[in-house]
DNA sequence: CTGCACCCTGGGAACGGTAACAATTCGGAG
DNA sequence: CTCCGAATTGTTACCGTTCCCAGGGTGCAG
């Protein structure tokens, strides 16, 4: 309990002056500076604990010129992923920097303009950017004002610091698994193609197939929704043709789930559908979701260690971080029907 | 783009000279104060647009003694409802406030003191706390360090402002409709009884089970998970005397569809599921579920509104805020088997 | 006994803004 | 022509902390 001295907090001239030492000796202490005798260490820790003392981040910030708060940018937390990196991210700094975040509004240059001003503004000392979309990508790289930016989950291609998982590992490790489970091909349901994630799958997609001489289907491009997958999973249950499925996240399995066993056909025994991300609830659709599992915890606790580096004064790593997927091989997904 | 004016930012000093005038009226332009003619304020923004000028942050706390920061505490932002409140928060914040964001490790007393800690440690001018749960809310009653906090989904009886989804009505709306439809009574698969959404909705459902006179059977108690929802599900298949359930939320939900659809029992003409939150995979589920909508970005942006007027000093609103929830109607219940 | 490191300590001067107040200018009224 | 008030502008003193540097002990070697 702070001892009310009155109206306004303590500050460290009063702990100076309960403990009988100077202020510098206060900050000193509060530093973990050497040159402090134990005794006067002790009489300071007694007067901070004794007045509730909090020292005040502003007239720090102002003398050190770091605020110990980095943002996060990102474009929708409400998508499992990114709501898992920021998790990640928000854990990692604990008690190391404080997390201030900004979603943007649209996908334009002038939104991601805005929310880096907007960072900048409040003075964090460095920005993680959790938007993995062509265009907010580029727009960073070329705003970048100052401070260390990190994006996650961007193709190695981009001009910044980034961290991701390996999509195109992970696209590659499922198309195998439905070759390797007999499949003639395997088609692809794509997430927009202006997401970096959806490209890389694509291509992990693609080079599976091609590796296996196994013909390349064309292409299906959905939204990430199960509304999409849904209305996509329509169309491929009026094509006998189809086999085998991967799709680009698991909530467009969802939708591909439901519009599949409306059309009467069976998964896997006439169609496997695998999904990508592997979300809590997976494992509870009907079938439970055959999936690559991302770790988007670890992905963003990576992202900060790069970013802290960075602030830290140490050189950006050469090659984008890349963290191993793993497939989770549950009900969907079997051989194909003889 | 800003003038290299040496290695250092311009600061308002900069400014002052380059426009001609003293500090104190970038100042006052900065601050749109009255009594500024055309001329200087003029020569001002240009001088600010040169330079690229960017207020320093800090100092103006320093004196002003407000950060225009705010701090939300949350428990899981990997959730859907917390991170759409979260969401809904920020948008809503956006160009007035900065957003800060403390998760919870554990829900435990010395966590919460942590978050509200570190969130005051770095000066934030207001709290939201997003973990509707009994011991957070009461150890966040408890600790309140002279800056303003409201609850978000935290029970009428709270010690504190706070805002929330009429829980308790939108129990009854679903279970007054699964009783419409001609069941003898309806059970429920409730959240963990530290969640006071858990607890209002179990009086909901209590209620409206009483006002139609039907029994009212005994409660089953999950952790929200499809998880959880999937034994449970296991156990109610079991039970031909069930014929409808509501689900404390759209995740348990799932679980229970799975469990019920493997035992053989058939959605809805042999049991009806209702769920609750209206989650964006809910109508992609087998069968869509119906379930009860809350609106979680309007409840977001109303604790801001709540917040904001607590910090610019205007009394806590006397009565909880509360949001009408909404029945959807998919297609998990109809009337139960003959 | 003196000198010299070394450790501990404190006194100012920033850091970059804003609040309060004083000063200047200008127009119009007496 | 002088005076007065309003509008505009500048001056000064902080806000609370850390950095730079000087000062005063103490222990040890010369």
């Amino acid at each position: 309990m702070p001892a009310a001295t009155g109206a306004r907090p303590p500050v460290m001239a009063d702990v100076a002056k309960l403990a009988g030492v100077s202020a510098q000796t206060v900050s000193r202490v509060l530093n973990d500076r050497p040159n402090v005798s134990d005794r006067a260490r002790d009489a300071v820790l007694a007067a901070i604990a004794q007045l509730g003392y909090r020292p005040n981040a502003a007239a720090r910030t102002l003398v050190t010129r770091r605020t110990r708060t980095l943002g996060v940018i990102s474009f929708d937390t409400t998508l499992y992923g990114p709501a898992s990196m920021l998790h990640g991210i928000e854990r990692a700094a604990a008690g190391h920097y404080f997390v201030s975040i900004v979603s943007l509004p649209a996908l334009d240059r002038p939104s991601v303009i805005g929310a880096v001003e907007r960072l900048l503004e409040q003075g964090v000392d460095g920005i993680i950017v959790i938007a993995p979309m062509k265009p907010v990508v580029d727009a960073c790289g070329a705003i970048d004002h100052g401070v260390p930016l990190v994006a996650v989950g961007c193709g190695t291609n981009a001009p910044l610091a980034s961290v991701a998982v390996d999509n195109t590992a992970g696209a590659a490790l499922a198309t195998r698994f439905l070759l390797g489970h007999g499949h003639a091909t395997v088609h692809h349901v794509a997430g927009p193609r202006t997401w970096l994630d959806a490209q890389e799958r694509i291509a992990g997609w693609r080079a599976a197939l091609r590796d296996a001489a196994a013909p390349v289907p064309e292409l299906v491009v959905g939204d990430w929704s199960s509304a999409a997958g849904y209305r996509i999973g329509q169309a491929i249950a009026a094509d006998p043709q189809v086999t085998a499925v991967l799709c680009g996240n698991d909530h467009m399995a969802l939708g591909l789930l439901r519009a599949l066993t409306e059309q009467g056909r069976r998964i896997p025994a006439d169609i496997s559908v695998v999904g990508f991300d592997d979300i809590p609830e997976s494992g509870y659709f009907l079938p439970p979701l055959t999936t690559v599992r991302q770790d988007f915890g670890a992905l963003g606790r990576h992202a900060l260690g790069v970013l802290v580096a960075l602030i830290d004064g140490q050189p950006a790593p050469e090659v984008c971080l890349r963290i191993p997927p793993q497939l989770v091989d549950r009900a969907s997904a079997g051989p194909p029907p003889r």
